[in-house]
DNA sequence: CAATTTTTTTAAACGTTGTTAAAATTTTAA
DNA sequence: TTAAAATTTTAACAACGTTTAAAAAAATTG
């Protein structure tokens, strides 16, 4: 692994390097997204970049860095994202939630496609692991419901642990089926809001139910 | 693809054929749920297997015809508890749906894991095709929903197409957790029903609501 | 039971892939 | 411009999936 992030001057050859680099990386999602991580040869790769296989090695680094590099960049984005639960009504904070995701990967389909298959591969969202990201996903979602029982809006006859993983598993499941090229980021956000309100649903006091079923009329 | 499914006659020579055949898959099953369907190196499965490579290709065709052949038998045996939805409440017929599969997948953890790896990779699950398994499952689940509407169960405030899909993804995110290793079958039996327990309850008439919020409570 | 035919297994090779060492080239700085 | 540093390339390696042709085994036939 080369691991050069930012040389100390630019020089136009560091310049062209970084610039190469993310030629690479570039076509290296696109390939991955559109067809996926095993289609993505070095040869081909190099090519498509106008550069020679042993560049990228230089450059970035193996099959294996490449796709660390794209799970690194993608941990980065989403952080940004990740902790800022805004202020509100909780299904508004969900829905929030979720669109300012959409709205990210909107922004570059492949990429994100891409950085979620290769980050499936090498079980950066496993369960196990209590720092890892899906556990932190977890407990915003939980505390979330935990807010929302205070606030009387949930009954709490469902637990807000249980409630937390059925509306992360909503989704979780929606993304993945986008990521999977099932359907587009329309159809992810129908689904994932359909889920998550749903779910609120169950456990919601008459007012917030009714609330939350015309919200769910309202989608598509 | 050899393709040679049964003998008209049982000759020594096809009986150990067919034993080899299963040996072979059995290990190819074994490292594909383990350690991932790259991990399957076919000179290292016939060296499992006690055979050479050509071996392989003779009795059952390269790394593709592999996959293809642990696809289709997970299909036929899919097939066999797919159809029969039992009669009964809504709530029990899911219930007892979810269960089938969990006692298959517990019959043969290894290749239930390795058979739903290998369904992914080869976009059997996709959701376009009209008679894929995917439209076919989910009409069963949402037509369950209907008859749930009919029968007073469920008000129809949810539609009961999107009923049906939120159910259907509930038990689908689960498994593919379980497949991907994140928790055991226990954990999927829990997970699962209290998905589709939490959805169906957001849309039930008060009697069934509480039926149904008692049956995640009684849960794990 | 023995010779022949058919089938199966094997040894050896091919093309492609990820990866790396050393040569050739380019860029930087005196 | 020229010497030094870094980068790119040429060329090769090992591992993989796959196939061909020869050897071995099994089944068939007299």
């Amino acid at each position: 692994m080369p691991e050069q992030p930012a040389p100390l001057v630019e020089t136009t050859r560091s310049v062209n390097m970084a610039k190469r680099r993310l030629l690479i990386l570039s076509h290296a999602r696109s390939v991955i997204a559109s067809e996926g991580f095993d289609a993505l040869k070095l040869r081909d790769l190099a090519h498509r970049a106008g550069v020679t296989v042993p560049t990228i090695y230089n450059l970035i680094g193996g099959k294996t860095d490449i796709l660390a590099l794209i799970i690194e960049d993608l941990v980065t984005r989403l952080k940004v994202v990740h902790e800022r639960l805004g202020a509100g009504e909780v299904e508004t904070v969900f829905e929030a939630q979720i669109d300012t995701r959409i709205e990210l990967f909107a922004t570059d389909e492949d990429y994100y496609k891409a950085a979620y298959i290769a980050g499936d591969r090498s079980g950066l969202f496993e369960q196990r692991s209590p720092s890892g990201i899906y556990a932190r996903s977890l407990q915003l979602t939980t505390s979330a419901c935990r807010e929302a029982q205070k606030a009387g809006l949930l009954l709490g006859q469902v637990t807000a642990e249980k409630m937390g993983q059925q509306i992360y598993g909503c989704y979780r499941q929606a993304r993945q089926d986008w990521v999977n090229g099932y359907f587009d980021l329309n159809t992810l956000r129908e689904q994932a809001l359909t889920g998550v309100f749903l779910s609120l649903a169950a456990d919601a006091e008459p007012e917030f139910h009714k609330r939350l079923l015309a919200k769910i009329k309202a989608l598509k």
